[in-house]
DNA sequence: CTAGTAACGCACCGTTTAGTTACTTTTAAG
DNA sequence: CTTAAAAGTAACTAAACGGTGCGTTACTAG
């Protein structure tokens, strides 16, 4: 349906390329750190046209952010777990959160950006709560299934589990530089990689399993 | 020894105002947020006096991050947890991170922001290194202890485990302002506090017994 | 074809920024 | 008391900074 036409005026266009620039720019600096200027050239834009589309920095840094929620929350969806049995569905989840923060590492540092300020940008985005109810009933009912096929205790709070999965992950990734130094290791480093994947879903599982 | 003279002016004193200034300014606002003049004001001292003694802004940074990295190392090392059986010393290590992030919330914030800036103010910190060196030490300990008690199992990279610990509480407590948005919880709340300490002494020693 | 509108870009504004210069005041040793 | 170094201040600068005013160009409905 989408004609191919080589516009040379494209909103459509222009917006996405401020957007993809804007978030990385705000990944790479964070939100005080990020300039107008810099995320306009690089979308090959004008400066006017931010302020056009957007209103504000702060704007644009609002919809960076739900855009960035609403990808990962998308992409979790994607992988239908209530197709499989719960241990493989938990141990997909891991996997895929893990790869997820490897080949998107803006979201890590976007996220953090939010929380330096407080999550003052995502308050009252319906469509991120909606997102995120939709991931906590997926895990609450892969915890469910475990239980009731006798291999999962009860009792687990999704919401605890869903955190702890998070956080195994994204610390060990957010904090890689500091890590580094600290612990003289090479956090990035294909063993060590995946040495700490299999930690991750051993942690996991130990916690879930009766 | 120390005299209390009541100085007028008194360069340990002004260099530790500034320090503790710029300690809340750069925790409140990051690296790239945080104002010189702003951080000048609040420890009621001249700008002048922040170039006098640190240099520049990132010089400030550097120092700020050096000693909050190594007060939380200090004062591990102030438990004495080769005092204790090795399950008591664990969660005791585990209810002191937890306390101590929840203590000082600028630290969390201080490691965010010199990991957005990829490790760069913390490199070549032999102090820092020496300091982590007797914390991983202090838990290979604890853990050897465990297996030869026969209470914790063999072959735990206690890395991994210090990087676990760190994680579980940190990601709570730093992402707890986008988690409060998407959880539809109070994070912070007396009940969550606790239940997520509980939580995460569970994931700790169902990861380290037998 | 033509007008109206959406897309776009230049050049600028007022303010704020990290960092500096030139100067004064206090302290303490001899 | 003298003096020189250390501690402190205010006013300044040059370069960003986020944000705008206003004019121009391409697209499209009629």
């Amino acid at each position: 349906m989408a004609k191919p036409k080589p516009r040379t005026r494209d909103a459509d266009a222009t917006k996405s390329r401020i957007l993809a620039a804007a978030k990385s720019e705000f990944a790479r600096l964070g939100l005080g750190g990020a300039r107008v200027d810099e995320i306009a050239e690089k979308a090959r834009a004008n400066k006017r046209m931010i302020y056009h589309y957007f209103g504000s920095k702060e704007d644009l840094f609002r919809v960076v952010l739900e855009e960035a929620y609403l990808d990962i929350r998308n992409a979790e969806q994607g992988l239908e777990l209530d197709h499989l049995p719960p241990v493989e569905a938990l141990e997909t989840l891991l996997r895929f959160t893990w790869q997820y923060y490897l080949d998107n590492p803006e979201f890590i540092t976007l996220v953090n950006s939010a929380n330096l300020h407080r999550g003052r940008h995502l308050e009252g985005s319906e469509r991120l709560q909606m997102a995120s109810r939709r991931l906590v009933r997926m895990v609450q009912d892969i915890l469910d299934r475990g239980v009731e096929s006798g291999v999962f205790r009860a009792g687990i709070d999704a919401v605890q589990l869903n955190i702890t999965i998070a956080a195994i992950g994204y610390y060990y990734l957010t904090n890689r530089f500091t890590g580094a130094i600290l612990f003289e290791r090479d956090f990035m480093e294909d063993a060590a990689l995946q040495q700490r994947l299999a930690f991750n879903i051993d942690t996991i599982m130990r916690l879930v399993t009766v």
